[in-house]
DNA sequence: CAAAGTGTGTACTATTTAATACACATGACA
DNA sequence: TGTCATGTGTATTAAATAGTACACACTTTG
């Protein structure tokens, strides 16, 4: 249990300062749940909503959807499909990368993009 | 659906041609299942077990618990949490090597685990 | 003041997940 | 021949997941 709840709560209230359509209501109707739902949702009173239903809500609120789904103690279906096709290799190299800190992994990153193999 | 009760099946069969000790029956009670649901694992008749299952499953049978556990469709739970905790940078990074080839990838996980950053 | 919009409490539900328990027929084996 | 082990069919289930439906009280706002 993060703060995936009070997190998305004051996104939302941020939003709504300058523009009534950040409602609680209103979100809820957008990404197609009931009001009460979200409601207990942005409380913690029940558990973070399905993948599909947090990246709509992240797209809605304007927040990066792999952040929102770690928030809901999730990780994204494709990435965990990416994963699944070479589990071995992915396996290996994540569990490298645990301690690695933050500008190792964006090294890495640029240099896949960058390099050529 | 892949082969994942195939897979196992004909995995414990081949163990089982010279150790009598890897029945179908003897092995369930070992991971502390029920025969008659390894029976129906083994024959696709249900979906593959949870992650803890299938990783003892996987010890058993001399399997790597990470292949196994891609074949019943899921990423191991310690994957998803080092993934949990730097969702943009790891998102970014595995999507990246989406396409790339084993060897790009054997060489990332070469050069981070020699790599002095 | 009435109508509309707001957030929330309570009750309920369909589906999926991850199994158990028991009975049965067959085959090995001593 | 009896007993032991083997694989499987049938029935059932406890818990988790992912919500809906409706009523209510309060607050704008036209």
């Amino acid at each position: 249990m993060t703060h995936f709840g009070k997190s998305i709560r004051s996104r939302r209230e941020h939003l709504h300062l300058d523009d009534k359509r950040f409602s609680l209501r209103q979100v809820a109707l957008r990404i197609g749940i009931e009001p009460a739902y979200l409601s207990k949702i942005e409380r913690g009173e029940v558990s973070p909503p399905s993948e599909a239903t947090t990246v709509r809500l992240a797209h809605e609120l304007g927040e990066d959807p792999d952040v929102l789904l770690a928030l809901a103690g999730k990780v994204s279906g494709d990435l965990q499909n990416i994963i699944r096709k070479r589990p071995k290799l992915f396996a290996e190299l994540i569990r490298q990368l645990k301690e690695a800190p933050d500008h190792a992994l964006l090294h890495v990153v640029r240099e896949v993009r960058d390099g050529e193999w």
